[in-house]
RNA sequence: GGGCGCAUAGCUCAGCGGGAGAGCAUUCGCCUCACACGCGAAGGGUCGCUGGUUCGAUCCCAGCUGCGCCCA
């Protein structure tokens, strides 16, 4: 390990070299044997079609600070990753492939097909693993799943079964959302709704047997080809001696009856409303109800049917503009409205769906939902951000049964057996031969596969080995933790939550942590569409990963969007790099030191010694608290401003005298407060910016207990016991070192002029604080000569400030503008007299000191008299100034 | 239509019952022997609007306005 580290940090080879190193030890891996506290994590699986994005990002890289802390807090950790296989996106992937060479899946056949796609995963699938790895994520990479796996497939199906003897999966004809051009059914949660501008066509319909007519509304004139009654609500005036009678619908010439359901809104439209009980949800209610024919004039890509007379072949949107076209001929086309309504989309393909009558198999999820909300309104399971409790239980409650077969071939394949003598279905573990009601060897299997959804539901416990009972189900299961986007909290926590708990008899989770959404700069979604998508390894190679992850981190507070700029990028990696400088400044001064060989306990700390491990001890404290609560940004904030603010800006420039002194006891002795707070701020910051921690904890000097960082304790609190009289002067001594620098800058006074300080101490403590801490003052606020004491000598003309009880005079001695000096005064004058002002009238209403809690009241009175105090040196040394105009 | 959230410094956001904070940007002075991806100093806010509770409200409550998201 090279101590001579470069200027600037370089963040490409240093990632590189650990995270192999990492893997390499064996530092990802968690024990179940381990006697150790288990902390556990399952990863949000990515598609394994997926490339990393900002989400994914962010995800990550808050379970990778949760994981890292954890480890180092003395727990065994188990972080399981893999990839889910994403049934209808893979699919499309490999259909694309074989558009490409002309072909498509049916010309390939079943088997074939499903050997392409595995061929396809082999050769490029999973590829956002690796890029994971680029992020620092410390994964128990040896234990990677993927659904489609031998072991997680037979979990899906032993679930399967299960819930079909258990009588929640069963099958049923009805109308579900149908992806035209994907194929398959698909379940509500993956229709998008969208809001479309579009139009309200009115249609007349002719009543059989007189001259009236009825005017019916929708935004889907090309079902009418399938209407098999026009409702009206039962209380309407208008229509009551039309109920029982029939229309005559145009275009098909089908006699279909007038019927009244209090479903329909007498205000909408006409009041009257055609009913295509077999292409919309709400009109296929009221067939049923009715007891209307159900006819389906769509084939499963869009076109009309058969049953669609002379529109059959056509595509969907051709034969709605046919149909008005038609009716407007016929003179039956009333009017035409802008209309905005929600349509719904294929979450994959953004194809408008189709409800379409078919035979699925569902789920009935509503007694599994039902324990489901109970392990959250108890608190077995806690979700974070709590407001997000309230939509789980919302759609909890509102549960509809789940759509789980698609008609696809990628994915697992529903153990179902449909016999071709009996009639029955047969379920079963093992594939079957035979009927098992008959008995009878004329048996087909079932084409479907199950939703994707369905084997990552399994994923808390198909991962751990499950239906095996594995030493990691009972070390890791439940897990502490899951960390997730909103985006799924339906499609997949809840599913979790309920899958879970019928098979495990327990939560996956005790917590789940629901993160935000990264947005661009502007707010905006990102979107390949949109074109403003940011690409998480570009940012990589251009800032390192460190650099990245502090700014999720820094972003990621509780329930708000993170909307990224690479601004702020650049900003942590400037952060990134002051930590670097500063180390590398530590390590010139550590060359001949050797932290085993130095006793602290017996150390005789400075007040610059005392004031840091002070700081130390509460940034520690600090940043437990924050992690422990989720409040990335907060540990994010506590560690920025102790490494930059406290470290770097204070205590590296006080440590200075001692290190470049002649004093050989001293030195040592900064050096080893200089070390253990470095070597403890690495710890802490480990988490966040795992590459550049390692990296410098390497080349510090001398040896410790543990091969890597990873594997050392996160710090708790204080190294040291300190004095809280001698970091009290140490705060002294800075405000007096700050009041310097203020007049300076005021005043123009370069840095490399040197000056004379006079500080007139009002009490013994602040005199006590100058006396120890005269050379700090001397060197940072680049002092000439320095005297001091209670009642001392002023100078006659002098430039002054106030820091606490400590006059700051500045000689003038042929170095201040009169002029500027009195401005400077007036200003500062002014500002002290608001708070004079503020304070006194405060203090003068009655209500407030008769109500006001003492402390207040106390804390309020010093402010006020400290504020006075300020005023009248400043106006005394105003009116000086004054004077010599 | 139902639900949830957000409006704080030029920008991005913390804070959420006792005198308004950070980062970035801006202005001024500095190539000070770790760092110009830097150092020091400074300026900048009726905390969306209107009421209410309170000794005291950016913070709690109600209403309004504007902007998001989810579900129908």
């Amino acid at each position: 390990m090279s101590k001579d580290l470069p200027k600037g940090y370089e963040p490409t080879q240093v990632e590189q070299k650990w995270f192999r190193t990492w893997e390499q030890q064996g530092a990802f891996h968690a024990d179940e044997l381990s006697s150790k506290p288990h902390y556990s994590i399952v990863i949000p699986p990515p598609n394994v079609t997926g490339v990393l994005h900002m989400g994914h990002a962010l995800n990550n890289t808050l379970q990778d600070i949760l994981c890292r802390w954890k480890r180092m807090c003395g727990y065994e950790v188990l972080w399981m990753p893999g990839t889910d296989h994403a049934g209808i996106a893979t699919q499309n992937v490999v259909e694309k492939q074989l558009a490409a060479e002309g072909q498509d899946r049916h010309d390939v056949g079943r088997d074939a097909f499903i050997e392409r796609v595995w061929q396809w995963r082999e050769e490029s699938g999973g590829q956002i693993i690796n890029q994971l790895k680029r992020l620092g994520a410390s994964c128990d990479w040896e234990r990677e799943r993927f659904t489609m796996d031998e072991g997680l497939s037979r979990a899906v199906r032993q679930v399967f079964v299960k819930l079909y003897e258990d009588g929640l999966i069963y099958r049923d004809n009805r109308l579900i959302n149908w992806c035209p051009r994907c194929h398959t059914a698909l379940s509500d949660l993956e229709v998008e709704h969208d809001d479309k501008q579009g139009h309200l066509w009115h249609l007349r319909y002719p009543v059989v047997g007189c001259d009236r007519s009825l005017v019916v509304a929708t935004t889907r004139p090309e079902t009418m080809l399938g209407d098999t009654a026009v409702a009206v609500h039962p209380d309407d005036e208008r229509y009551q001696n039309l109920i029982g009678q029939k229309v005559l619908l145009p275009l098909v010439n089908r006699e279909i009856p007038i019927i009244a359901d209090d479903y329909v809104d007498k205000d909408f439209g006409s009041g009257a409303v055609k009913i295509t009980p077999a292409h919309d949800f709400n009109d296929f209610e009221i067939g049923k109800r009715h007891d209307l024919e159900f006819i389906n004039v769509l084939d499963e890509s869009g076109f009309v049917n058969e049953n669609g007379g002379p529109y059959a072949g056509m595509e969907r949107g051709k034969a709605r503009a046919r149909v008005v076209a038609d009716l407007e001929i016929q003179g039956l086309l009333e009017k035409i409205e802008d209309y905005a309504n929600a349509v719904g989309e294929c979450y994959r393909c953004k194809t408008i769906i189709e409800p379409y009558m078919s035979k699925q198999w569902y789920v009935a999820v509503k007694p599994l939902a039902a324990e489901a909300i109970k392990a959250v309104e108890t608190g077995r399971t806690k979700i974070l951000p709590q407001q997000w409790e309230k939509t789980y239980f919302e759609w909890m409650y509102n549960i509809q049964d789940w759509c789980i077969s698609r008609q696809i071939w990628w994915g697992h394949r529903i153990p179902a057996w449909f016999c071709d003598e009996c009639g029955e279905i047969s379920v079963a573990l093992e594939d079957i031969s035979s009927c098992a009601h008959c008995g009878s060897a004329k048996i087909h299997q079932e084409t479907d596969v199950l939703d994707t959804w369905f084997s990552s539901a399994l994923w808390p416990f198909s991962t751990m080995g499950w239906p095996e009972k594995t030493e990691t189900l009972s070390k890791f299961y439940p897990t502490s933790c899951l960390v997730t986007g909103f985006d799924i909290l339906f499609f997949w926590v809840a599913r979790m939550m309920m899958m879970g708990i019928k098979f495990m008899a327990d939560v996956p989770f005790s917590e789940v942590y629901i993160h935000a959404l990264v947005r661009d700069a502007q707010g905006q979604k990102m979107s390949k569409s949109k074109g403003n998508v940011i690409d998480p390894l570009t940012i990589i190679d251009e800032y390192g990963a460190d650099a990245f992850r502090f700014t999720l981190c820094a972003f990621a507070a509780m329930g708000r969007d993170i909307k990224l700029s690479t601004e702020r990028i650049g900003g942590y990696r400037n952060f990134v790099n002051k930590l670097w400088n500063a180390s590398r400044f530590a390590l010139m001064n550590l060359e001949d030191f050797d932290p085993t060989q130095y006793p602290l306990e017996s150390a005789d700390l400075s007040l610059a010694d005392q004031w840091i491990l002070e700081r130390y001890a509460f940034a520690a404290r600090e940043t437990n608290r924050a992690l422990k609560d989720y409040k990335f940004n907060d540990a994010a904030g506590v560690l920025y401003s102790f490494t930059w603010h406290e470290f770097c800006d204070w205590y590296v420039e006080l440590s200075k005298g001692n290190l470049y002194g002649d004093d050989p006891a001293a030195r040592q002795q900064t050096q080893a407060v200089l070390y253990i707070v470095l070597e403890g701020l690495l710890r802490m910051l480990h988490p966040i910016l795992p590459f550049v921690t390692e990296e410098i904890w390497q080349a510090l000097p001398g040896r410790r207990q543990v091969e890597s960082i990873m594997q050392a304790d996160y710090p708790a609190g204080a190294i040291l016991d300190t004095n809280a009289e001698d970091v009290a002067a140490m705060v002294c001594v800075m405000d007096v070192i700050r009041a310097i620098r203020n007049v300076r800058g005021e005043l123009d006074l370069p840095p490399g002029k040197k000056i004379n300080v006079v500080l007139d101490c009002k009490s013994a403590v602040s005199e006590n604080a100058v006396q120890m801490g005269k050379d700090y003052i001397l060197s940072l606020a680049r002092v000439d000569s320095l005297t001091y004491g209670i009642g001392i000598e002023r100078p006659k003309q002098s430039s002054t400030q106030v820091a606490g009880d400590v006059e700051v005079l500045i000689p003038l001695a042929g170095l201040i503008d009169v002029a500027e000096e009195e401005s400077r005064l007036l200003k500062e004058v002014a500002k002290v007299q608001k708070d004079v002002d503020f304070f006194t009238k405060k203090l003068g209403n009655k209500k407030f000191v008769d109500n006001a809690p003492p402390q207040v009241l106390e804390k309020d009175r010093g402010k006020l008299s400290a504020a006075q105090e300020k005023k009248s040196i400043l106006e005394q040394s105003l009116k000086k100034i004054q004077s010599l105009k």
